[in-house]
DNA sequence: TTTAATTCCTACTAAAAAAGTAGGAATTAC
DNA sequence: GTAATTCCTACTTTTTTAGTAGGAATTAAA
């Protein structure tokens, strides 16, 4: 689990597509003014939504995306992954290269930041878009 | 809660610290030996982990660094922001710049993001150093 | 059938943050 | 006095993230 304000883009505009999704495809120039996010960049995260099976697009003008399932069939986890590389953050990569074999004396923390990411990723599992959409945040 | 190597570096070397917490005072030396990190890198975040008053020093020969309290009465958070500024990671900083004024319609993540924030907190504030080093890290 | 609005695609650039290095001053045990 | 250490600060390099640019393909509608 990787956390940038791509993710967080992406949420947010997920979020948008949520919100307005009753009169059809949704162009990402509206979502861009809406949410104060640079065109181009929008653009990019939605190939990776859209590869990840969570919006549809429209082409052509009048085009644009919708949600590709009911909002609450999308967790915050699938959108994050999709548009944040699932590299993890904090994980023993550059230690292992060194040789981190486990022994205790070396990487005492090695479970340590497993468990880390299991949390932050249980963070994102549980929430839905729609509780977003509907702030039901309380947990 | 901002997450770094450096942030993992802390918390590896006072876990190192723990572990060989029996005669006087260690040298980063001996840590940077034993967990792979930089003597210079190991003094910078040192220096911040002792404004913390999270270890005590010793200076010229057979000098170095000790626990200034039990690893019992550590808790991950107190390394974790010792080391890494307490910047929010993705709060709505920027946002807020350009003008993110809580509305419903600008800004819909900006509790989610509050919430993270607490959730990651909330691990490194449940874990005691004490925890690590016996690795009593089940929950 | 042209035009305008859109998605789609790829490569590049700029900015920011993190990681690491360098050099030397101060301190202290031996 | 010397060697080993902490302490301090500035700099450099590397990596990652964020953002830009330019244009091709598609499609609704005038």
């Amino acid at each position: 689990m990787k956390l940038t304000t791509k993710g967080r883009y992406a949420v947010m505009a997920m979020a948008d597509l949520a919100s307005n999704a009753s009169t059809g495809p949704i162009s990402l120039k509206e979502i861009s003014l809406r949410q104060n996010i640079s065109l181009a960049y929008l653009e990019q995260i939605f190939i990776k939504l859209k590869n990840k099976k969570l919006v549809r697009s429209t082409r052509g003008a009048t085009g644009g995306y919708i949600l590709d399932k009911p909002s609450s069939e999308i967790k915050l986890s699938n959108i994050i992954f999709a548009v944040d590389e699932e590299v993890r953050m904090l994980n023993c990569k550059k230690q292992s290269k060194k040789g981190c074999t486990n022994k205790l004396t070396k990487c005492i923390t090695h479970n340590l930041w497993d468990q880390l990411d299991q949390h932050i990723n249980g963070f994102f599992e549980k929430i839905k878009l729609q509780d977003l959409v509907k702030q039901n945040l309380n947990r």
